[in-house]
DNA sequence: GTATAAACTTATGGAAAAAGTAGGTTAAAA
DNA sequence: TTTTAACCTACTTTTTCCATAAGTTTATAC
């Protein structure tokens, strides 16, 4: 039960552009050397976050990422869905009606259903612009 | 962020162990008969139950498995964590102090710290009383 | 209009973890 | 002493994760 890179880098990829925000295109290169992160990669993350419509792009040389849309508009679960292909702590959760033949009598889905409500409605519940806020002092802000 | 099947797996079992509780001990072969398991798969998982003490064990003809304590006194959560190794939704939250050279100033660390702890206090929250005492009509009794 | 810089696309590969199998050993009851 | 069941160790298969590589397309700058 981890997050995965894949979702972690993209919540960081959003962090560095909410940051670095102006007028212009901010270049891939830019933000991976900042982050630490392999460009290659986050490459292939990039498309999900567009799927998602989180970014706006610019081909050429110039180009590059900005936020679709402004930070405080933009939600934690929303990048995490995007990266990691929805919010589900357990498989038959993925699809709209639950297709486990154990559904109608299993003890532990009400557990599973009821954690993966409480996750998205926390990260639901932050934006980009709550994190920029934070101050480095801020550890633990978010614990309840 | 999927919960593997080892934890699954392993609150099945406590579950049926809880629903089944007398004075004889319950053998995994029926225990994975009912829930439809691989038994030998289950044998791995077991150790890492009796490791948290859940379990009480007899070998032998006869033999089998019971619960160390009254239902009311487990937690989901320590069956989890017996079963994944501990709940940490990013590997830097495993160890006592952080030691992730960003964690000084990582905007994405207190977001993970309140997931993680949500998550922890959420599945602290509920017993294997609990899921026994549920009826079939509670699906989604845990949803807030 | 050509060079350059960047996003985009697709394919491939290695490593690790997850999930499950298999065989044999030990212990206790009948 | 036979049977049953827990226990232990090793192995196999499958999947996911993480990353690299090579090339294509698009737009800007000169």
């Amino acid at each position: 039960m981890k997050i995965s890179t894949r979702g972690r880098y993209a919540l960081r990829m959003m962090i560095d552009l909410a940051e670095h925000d102006g007028d212009e295109f901010i270049a891939l290169k830019e933000i991976t050397k900042r982050q630490g992160i392999s460009k290659k990669y986050m490459e292939q993350i990039i498309p999900l976050l567009n799927q998602g419509h989180l970014l706006r792009t610019a081909k050429g040389q110039k180009g590059g990422y900005k936020l679709s849309r402004h930070p405080s508009e933009i939600t934690i679960e929303e990048i995490i869905a995007c990266a990691e292909g929805g919010i589900h702590i357990i498989d038959c959760l993925e699809d709209e009606v639950n297709q486990c033949p154990r559904a109608g009598y299993c003890k532990t889905l009400p557990i599973w259903e009821g954690l993966n409500k409480l996750i998205v409605d926390y990260l639901s519940g932050i934006t980009l612009q709550d994190v920029m806020d934070q101050s480095a002092a801020d550890i633990g802000m978010y614990v309840i």
